[in-house]
DNA sequence: AGCACGTTCACGTGGCGTGAGGGTCC
DNA sequence: AGGACCCTCACGCCACGTGAACGTGC
């Protein structure tokens, strides 16, 4: 997961290239805080790989679906907030099994030590 | 809620005027599917009070946060997506909550009916 | 010294709002 | 017949991408 995608690689120029874009336009992007990369002691943009994936995305919402920069903005974190929520959802409900299952484990536990030895429990 | 908030009432003139648009704008929001106002028979455009409330909700992501139509399109149904998710999220801590309590109070009888009835149970 | 970087400004294109023109319904 | 509706076309403005100019870092 946060292995070295999020090293700082790329400077601009290579990164335009991997995207196919003009140099200006990641410079604009990051203007309006669509990326972050980070710089150089000298000032130079250097793109990690994750910055570079998120050009390809952003790339896609303009170009693609036609979205203008405040709504690709918008959009990432929407998308953000519904996989959060999607994860939410899904850990909720391992965790609602989960805990059922251990009350079911708990009790039965207390059942076979309060069974009377002689008639066996009768289960449907 | 499904009161006659949905009732076809104003002509798109009065539609504008209440939302201080230009009638021409509506058109176009409608054939971009932004809005979807009734017609009568002579196709003559309808518009509701929850139309009406749906192009002010347009009109500020549009004019205030500066979003594209596309964009508006794209937002107005993320945000249906997250309010579903958030009402499926609540509802299943409700019934995770629901569930457990009736578990337990299940096993409860179940206790009773097989606790012996000479020693007393003891809790820990 | 040279090249790619940095920023700022200028231009072209396209989306969107606004208006006008012409036809249709009450 | 008049007025508001319908639709289509035309114009202006602004956002965005692209390029040029000029200075700076390696």
């Amino acid at each position: 997961m946060t292995d070295d995608n999020d090293r700082p690689r790329y400077m601009i120029s290579v990164a335009a290239e991997l995207v196919g874009m003009h140099p200006q336009t990641l410079r604009i992007y990051e203007q309006k805080g669509l990326v972050r990369p980070k710089r150089t002691a000298g000032n130079t943009r250097l793109y990690s790989d994750s910055d570079v994936e998120r050009l390809r995305l952003i790339q896609q919402l303009t170009s693609e679906v036609g979205l203008n920069l405040v709504g690709v903005a918008r959009v990432l974190h929407m998308e953000d907030e519904l996989r959060r929520l999607r994860r939410r959802l899904e850990r909720m409900e391992h965790e609602m099994r989960r805990s059922l299952e251990e009350v079911h484990r708990s009790y039965r536990r207390d059942l076979v030590l309060y069974q009377p030895p002689k008639p066996p429990i009768s289960r449907n």
